[in-house]
DNA sequence: AAGAAGATTCGCT
DNA sequence: GCGAATCTTCTTA
């Protein structure tokens, strides 16, 4: 299976709003290591959200990813996700984690070499991207840190754009 | 020690 | 629109 990242969100270093801002716990370790790495956490009872690490080691900050436009193995992810509807297949980052099968057994996979869960790039026109608010955090709320691609089907939430980085 | 809140989603009303 | 699901951390409600 494979999808085109068109949604994320930064928790970057010093935040408060991030799960690293306390320091370091059980289920956050892997916010602290190198970047490159998969921070799998599980919320609500119901659902595991997938982070890319982002900073040098020591250091904890993250990427969130919430939300893709389903490429490969589309009927897999159907029936993972049970549903049919394309355009809910992965927005929104519980259901993106769903999609892919991912849970806590892949935290801390490298994301940048050859595995179960890899980042990869493809040449394409340059997307138009957006940045506005983060959602369902309480601090820090104000910070236009949530980056998504402007017009695509598969984001989630308000994307009532501030800004263009 | 116990309870609430949290980077959410789903099903029922 | 609201409540439930139920892991981890933080606060003391």
């Amino acid at each position: 299976m494979s999808g085109r990242i068109v949604e994320t969100e930064a928790y970057p270093p010093g935040d408060a709003s991030g799960h690293a801002y306390r320091g370091r716990t059980p289920r956050n370790q892997s916010l602290f290591l190198h970047r490159g790495l998969a921070y799998v956490y599980f919320i609500y009872g119901t659902s595991y959200m997938l982070n890319v690490t982002s900073e040098a080691p020591g250091i904890g900050a993250g990427v969130l990813l919430r939300a893709i436009e389903p490429l490969e193995g589309i009927n897999l992810m159907k029936r993972l996700r049970k549903t049919d509807k394309l355009r809910d297949l992965a927005r929104g980052p519980g259901r993106l984690a769903a999609a892919l099968q991912i849970d806590r057994r892949l935290d801390g996979v490298d994301l940048c070499a050859s595995g179960p869960l890899w980042l990869g790039t493809a040449i394409r026109e340059t997307p138009h991207v957006g940045a506005t608010l983060r959602i369902g955090i309480t601090r820090e709320v104000h910070r236009p840190l949530r980056f998504f691609e402007v017009g695509s089907p598969f984001v989630s939430g308000p994307l009532h754009q501030l800004r263009s980085p």
